[in-house]
DNA sequence: TTGCTCCTCACGTCACGTGAGGTGGC
DNA sequence: TTGCTCCTCACGTCACGTGAGGTGGC
């Protein structure tokens, strides 16, 4: 289904003992370049997240080694950095309920965060709107009126 | 007009020479608080612009003296930070045409600017979307249809 | 041997925030 | 003496970018 999945999928026997998720036999594991170019990131930004305790992959050779969870957990944290939410919130807000890892965002953080970016929102519209003015262009990009 | 600038006003006697826009006699001068509350910025703000190269007051009795020049100027920065101009780019566009300061932006960099602003709107308002989903609004703010 | 991918420091960037410790004039 | 406003370091924050110098396996 994925090129890079496809070509470098990598087997590895067992996972560090007292690793939060170790990969178990036979399951699918990825390097570092994989996920970079899966979900569009640098290196650098897969070490940082680890940096800052949002991924924790283990080790082979001293190469990071990702498995599923880890997959299902950027991907979680991929789609809440679009929302806007900071790293800071993205950690606490990844939780496990049983079946699988899920974004737990509140209704009263979900109407913060919607107020947030409508501030945003309102901010680049003016800026637009001023900009468009200046170059000449007219505000709602409708050809001129008679 | 402005409870700030009439309380607060002061008057120097001459400026330090070489100095790029010394204030003259009689022309009033502002410290930096004055500034910080007109513009709405921090201290620190102001400090840091300084030390970019975008403000450079005049010392009097080792506190900052800003004069009509120096806001005018600051008056420019504030307005291009809120077209989502970074420092660097203000710095450069600020230019002084003999009558006064003006932002020089280019009709390329202008279209350029927009094209930037467009892509942060676009993902701001599809984050929104989501963000109203979850939250469990509809796209359009619209009541519900029968 | 070369090329590729990975590694660990560690400093740089952006626009400031935030104390720490001190000064000057009412 | 207290309160206010100002000052200069200087480290912290946010999310990484960007080399520097080195390793491992085809």
């Amino acid at each position: 289904m994925n090129d890079v999945f496809a070509t470098e999928l990598l087997l590895v026997a067992d996972g560090s003992p007292g690793h939060p998720s170790p990969p178990s036999a036979s399951e699918p594991v990825y390097t570092i370049g994989d996920l970079a170019k899966r979900f569009g990131l640098t290196l650098r930004a897969l070490r940082f997240y680890e940096n800052r305790g949002l991924l924790n992959p283990v080790r082979g050779g001293g190469r990071r080694l990702y498995g599923p969870k880890d997959v299902e957990r950027l991907a979680l944290i991929v789609k809440a950095k679009k929302l806007g939410l900071t790293l800071t919130a993205i950690q606490q807000l990844i939780v496990d309920d049983g079946e699988g890892q899920t974004l737990r965002l509140s209704h009263e953080a979900c109407m913060a965060q919607i107020a947030i970016l409508e501030g945003q929102l309102a901010e680049i519209e003016a800026a637009l709107a001023e900009l468009r003015a200046m170059c000449g262009l007219t505000g709602d990009r409708q050809p001129d009126r008679p």
